[in-house]
DNA sequence: AAACTATTTAAGAATTATTATTACCTAATA
DNA sequence: TATTAGGTAATAATAATTCTTAAATAGTTT
């Protein structure tokens, strides 16, 4: 259950509750990084967002993604390329990402909850979030990568 | 069993055996990132190795972390505070993050070797490593966070 | 042991993702 | 509609990482 199946409404009232004002741009930035699965940067988010907004900046994509990560709604994962990535699923799961072509995938990991439980109560660690990732090729850049790629082509 | 538990006879053959000169150097810099498993930061290891090779440059840490990485002998941890961190552990396991002090421990987690081998399975993805983080506050920061720590002061 | 040569180093410059600054601008409220 | 606290956009600043290059050297060959 993502943010993004949700209302306009609950958007603003998102924001609002702690004390963000909904301005136009953050709206239509909250709009288009809830529903992106596919896990997008920051330009990307930017890129898509000004088609809407012409004249909105990069550091305001920033600034709202910050605020985002505050409100708990999305989540940032950073990889080794210098190129950070945003995730609206805030839950429990895995990232499958391939180190060539930078896609990166969800995939469902109904143990987690448990074996956080399990580990929050073993240590005495509060938890607030977690990040699995598996890395790799995915089906497609896989069969090539056995021929052609070498380290130097790797996208994350 | 990590490397550091071998020889500088070992560390030197892997480097020769992947066509790497066993620079002095490179030498000092896998002793020491190898047998650290507080996950330091570039910087770290720069500011360790510096005490007993004065002249070392900051790129050169750079350089060699790439090339053991590329060995496969540690692993990079970027964190959102835009401060990578390097593992010499890069077997399956979890690692503890504290948002407050910045400590990661690693916790064992042997269930990672089936549940990976059954997403590889399951799915056509070719896996080559994985990253599994846990984020909170560690025992120390924990209770302090409830009144104090707000999001300025976290460390990743 | 000296010479050879492809790599590597150290220093500094360059790159680039992200953050800070600031002078307007605007959402929320009355 | 006026007030105002806070937001935006443009730009500059920051800083981690990478690139460049001349000098040094590891590994090899004579
Ligand atoms: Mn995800
Ligand atoms: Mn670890
Ligand atoms: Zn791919
Ligand atoms: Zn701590």
């Amino acid at each position: 259950m993502y943010i993004h199946e949700k209302s306009l409404r609950t958007i603003i009232d998102a924001l609002r509750k702690k004390g963000y004002k909904a301005t136009p741009q953050r709206i239509a930035i909250c709009k288009y990084v809830l529903q992106d699965t596919t896990h997008p940067s920051a330009k990307i988010v930017y890129q898509r967002v000004r088609k809407e907004y012409p004249t909105i900046s990069l550091a305001t994509v920033y600034q709202t993604l910050k605020v985002l990560k505050e409100l708990n709604l999305i989540q940032e994962l950073p990889f080794s390329k210098r190129e950070t990535r945003f995730d609206p699923n805030v839950n429990p799961h895995i990232n499958m990402v391939c180190l060539k072509c930078g896609k990166i995938v969800d995939i469902n990991f109904p143990e987690a909850d448990s074996l956080l439980k399990q580990i929050s109560e073993s240590t005495r660690f509060r938890i607030t979030g977690q990040r699995i990732d598996i890395y790799g090729f995915c089906e497609v850049c896989g069969q090539f990568s056995i021929s052609i790629a070498k380290n130097k082509e790797k996208m994350l």
